[in-house]
RNA sequence: GCCGGAGUGGCGGAAUUGGUAGACGCGCACGACUCAAACUCGUGUACUUAACGGUGUGUGGGUUCGAUUCCCACCUCCGGCACCA
């Protein structure tokens, strides 16, 4: 007892001595306070300019790109999430050797500024560049590689003279032109919208969720369907399959005939079918309500069945008559048509289930064969006629079918092309109609012309003047830009500004020098995003949008990254910008951005989205005041499928924390240590991990999987402190140091730099070669080889790597599991895969 | 209805030219340190079984010596489009 107890206190002494001396060392070695170092780097980065990327004609050069903010005003915990893997992504590339462009900016005009402006009394420029200040600062501390040299701010006027120059030249090679049609209108946002603007089955304002009404305004439309074709085409470009399948079904092309019926009276009625085979099981047709050649065909005893109609159909919402599941309603005009290929007489319907901006507002209906028209047929008393035989069924009878029968069988019933196969059938038809000259075969689009007008204030002008006598004609481009008036006041109607400013719209007409009127229309804010790729290369130029020399090294961009929301706004309306400007010979290559990638949505820490009144919102500054830069970009990499998204998570960044603690302190702990007894031992096994890790991360790189390159550099650094009370300053071991600080570089930019200097390694980490993986060095010496039996493991064994095909079956038939298994019967077959396993059937 | 994507421990997620399912991290349990707690460090952690073993990647089949991976038929969830002629 007394022996033991002072043998305890003995050990209790010696415990307080080593206790203080440790106390002592980490007094020396400074503690990871990441607000310590992230500020100091950054400042060194901007002194050193260390991010300016300019012309460098020896070099391959690398443009990545992430779609630009909207300076609503804070930084969202989204936005980090979608930029900073770019931004370790841009400087893995520049580790790599590439000339690397990874510009930021502001897609600054829009609405929120008009409505924040109208709230609290204040002026929408004002509002827009206190939050591009405040956003500056936020995205700072993110510490990527942004050159704030090219930045660009689509509100400021060395911008936007540009984007109304684009205005005009586009209205100057036929792609710009104004039309009066029932386009949606937001009455929440007092302006119109483009079609993919409207979202949902409920058809609301993308914006601000009002559902949308129809006005009939005259406004100006991009000619976005002379690309059509052009825009369907994704040869070689490395975009995800879910954008391409997206914009393909948005254009929505799909090929036919157009057919030309007449009515009684004469009147030529073009429809447009993608089952011209179908013609002569055409019964009767169908005229949108709105089509104009109802009045025409309408006979007095229907006037007022038609009249009604028309009527009950324009005080629909789009809703209502758009619902797939309403039963189908229509009247007959009283007018009758000829069917061109059979000369019968075919009388003509309205109904609501034809619509007007759809192919050419009327329809050819082949009851037999069509769901809709079927439906409207047995409703209405209308004949079947069943024109394509079902192969090896029982023929139709049109009197009794109970549905439509939707099938390319062969021909029956029609004429003198009865008999004509399945697979011919809609060329021969086509072939027929054309010979004949009463139809043609053709392609329809789904995609409509892009609706550029908007009646709001903060947004580019539209540069055209309207004069009595010479009609609309673009402001000369020496004048450009028309700027907006700064003196501006709001009504309560809501109106824009532009309108009711007592002297801006007046002006001469260029041409005539009369009296005449500015458009007080401004363009879509998607006119201005389609195009910031190309004002980051020379933001200051003004002779152009672009400086050619700028234009033909940088673009097109290498790695675009944002949002898949975009798909079928942004993303297409930029390709189309890009094509019209080729043809104007002011961007070369046929495509704006080769690769594109699309990162998922941070939930709420609850799943659900974030907005301020679930109270669910992460705010970036205090995560990065609490954790540091660092550890926020890396959690944000380490937790998530980057595609993919989830919820935010307060407990998974410590795994993070902790890590970069780790790291620290396994390079605090190990500068200039003495070279261990047992060094030479762990040698091999640093080298293979390290090799191992060069090898993984720069894979993952490339893939954009970012979660994976987190834990390979996680295990490594464990690997490396393992190791470290062995081999801590031998050579393997301080190469291992340098390169596990190179991989860190793009991920944890200022821990990176900071333990670099730690090493001696000099300023700046940044500035360094990416590591090569050696794959002779990466190799394992030994394997587990596992011993299966008829596939189900039984046992695992370690071997050299290399072990022979007769070896390792002689090792796994002498393995008494095996045996055991084998339960004596002979093997009927012995299966090996070098390096991984053997598997005995019997 | 059509198009696209995804279903793996308590949780986030690894692993697919078919070859040890659950890397890495969180959480949890136990231990060390501490008067104590926190931090940190160590060990363990799919389910089931006393053990041998058995089961297990949304469901049901199939191919194979061997399937998270390939094939067939479904189910669920997410995103987009939707009377598009």
């Amino acid at each position: 007892m007394c022996l033991t107890r002072s043998k305890t206190e003995h050990q209790r002494k010696q415990k307080y001595a080593l206790a203080n001396y440790a106390l002592a060392i980490s007094l020396m070695k400074p503690q990871y306070i990441p607000q310590n170092i992230e500020a100091k780097w950054q400042e060194k980065w901007d002194a050193e300019k260390l991010y300016r990327s300019t012309i460098d004609p020896n070099k391959e050069k690398y443009y990545a790109l992430t779609m630009l903010p909207y300076p609503s005003g804070n930084l969202h915990i989204g936005h980090w999430y979608a930029m900073t893997p770019g931004d370790a992504r841009a400087r893995y590339m520049r580790m790599q050797g590439k000339n690397v462009l990874f510009p930021m900016g502001f897609d600054a005009f829009g609405l929120p500024a008009e409505n924040a402006a109208i709230k609290r009394n204040l002026h929408p420029k004002d509002w827009t560049y206190d939050n591009i200040a405040n956003m500056q600062k936020q995205l700072r501390s993110m510490g990527a590689m942004f050159d704030w040299e090219r930045e660009a701010i689509s509100a400021d006027p060395k911008y936007y003279t540009w984007t109304e120059w684009f205005f005009i030249q586009l209205f100057k090679n036929d792609l710009a032109y104004r039309d009066k049609k029932a386009v949606d209108w937001c009455p929440n946002c007092n302006t119109t919208l483009a079609r993919e603007q409207v979202w949902g089955p409920d058809r609301v304002c993308e914006r601000c969720g009002t559902p949308v009404i129809k006005k009939e305004l005259e406004q100006w439309f991009f000619k976005i369907t002379d690309y059509a074709d052009e825009l369907l085409k994704f040869d070689g470009m490395d975009w995800p399959e879910q954008i391409r399948a997206m914009q393909t079904n948005w254009i929505g092309k799909s090929h036919g005939a157009s057919v030309t019926f007449y009515s009684e009276l004469g009147d030529p009625i073009e429809v447009f079918t993608t089952r011209p085979d179908t013609l002569w099981g055409a019964t009767f047709m169908v005229l949108a309500p709105e089509h104009p050649l109802v009045t025409d065909l309408t006979t007095p005893a229907q006037a007022q069945a038609v009249a009604d109609y028309k009527e009950a159909a324009s005080k629909q919402t789009d809703i209502e008559r758009e619902s797939t599941v309403k039963e189908k309603t229509g009247v007959w005009t009283g007018g009758y048509a000829i069917n061109p290929v059979n000369d019968a007489k075919i009388p003509v319907w309205i109904a609501d289930y034809v619509l007007m901006g759809y192919g050419t507002g009327a329809i050819m209906a082949v009851p037999a064969h069509d769901q809709r028209d079927f439906e409207f047929a047995r409703k209405y008393d209308l004949k079947v006629i069943p024109v394509v035989g079902a192969a090896d069924a029982e023929p139709l009878d049109g009197d009794t079918m109970e549905e439509a029968a939707i099938v390319n069988g062969d021909m029956i019933n029609s004429g003198e092309l009865t008999g004509t196969p399945g697979a011919d059938a809609i060329p021969t038809a086509i072939q027929f109609l054309e010979e004949r000259n009463i139809g043609k075969g053709t392609v329809n689009y789904r995609l409509r012309d892009w609706l550029i007008s908007r009646q709001r204030y903060w947004g580019s002008p539209i540069p055209m003047i309207h004069c009595k006598s010479c009609g609309v004609v673009p402001v000369p481009e020496e004048e450009l830009p028309v700027l907006l008036p700064d003196d501006i006041e709001w009504l309560p109607s809501g109106e824009s500004p532009l309108k009711l400013h007592p002297t801006w719209k007046y002006v001469k007409c260029p041409v005539c020098d009369e009296d005449a009127e500015r458009d007080t229309d401004t363009m879509d804010t998607f006119m201005c995003s389609s195009w910031y790729h190309l004002r980051y290369l020379s933001p200051d130029y003004a002779q152009g949008p672009v400086d050619p020399e700028e234009e033909q090294y940088w673009m097109p961009v290498d790695s675009y990254t944002g949002g898949a929301e975009h798909a079928t706004m942004h993303l297409i309306y930029t390709r189309f910008f890009h094509k019209a400007a080729r043809d104007m010979g002011i961007v070369h290559g046929d495509e704006p951005m080769l690769q594109l990638r699309n990162q998922g949505q941070i939930l709420g820490p609850d799943g659900l989205r974030m907005s301020k009144s679930r109270g669910n919102v992460v705010d970036p500054d205090k995560q990065v005041s609490m954790y540091g830069a660092d550890t926020v970009r890396a959690y944000l990499m380490f937790g998530y499928r980057w595609k993919e998204g989830g919820p935010w998570s307060d407990n998974n960044i410590t795994g993070v924390s902790r890590w970069l603690q780790r790291a620290w302190n396994l390079v605090h702990d190990t500068v200039g240590a003495e070279v261990g007894k047992n060094a030479a031992k762990k040698a091999r096994m640093i080298e293979r991990k390290q090799h191992q890790t060069i090898a993984r991360v720069s894979k993952d790189m490339e893939a954009f999987e970012f979660n994976t390159i987190v834990s390979a550099l996680m295990e490594f650094t464990n690997t490396l402190i393992d190791a470290s009370k062995d081999a801590a300053g031998s050579d393997a071991f301080n190469d291992a140091i340098r390169d596990l600080l190179l991989l860190m570089a793009p991920i944890t930019p200022h821990i990176a730099e900071e333990l670099w200097a730690v090493i001696g390694g000099g300023f700046s980490v940044h500035q360094q070669s990416w590591p090569t993986a050696d794959a002779e060095k990466a190799k394992e010496d030994e394997i587990t080889l596992v011993l299966q039996h008829n596939g189900k493991t039984r046992d695992k064994v370690n071997v050299p790597a290399d072990i022979s095909k007769a070896d390792a079956e002689a090792l796994a038939l002498e393995n008494p599991s095996i045996i055991k298994f084998l339960d004596g019967r002979e093997p009927k077959k012995v299966i090996f895969v070098p390096g991984r396993l053997v598997n005995v059937v019997g």
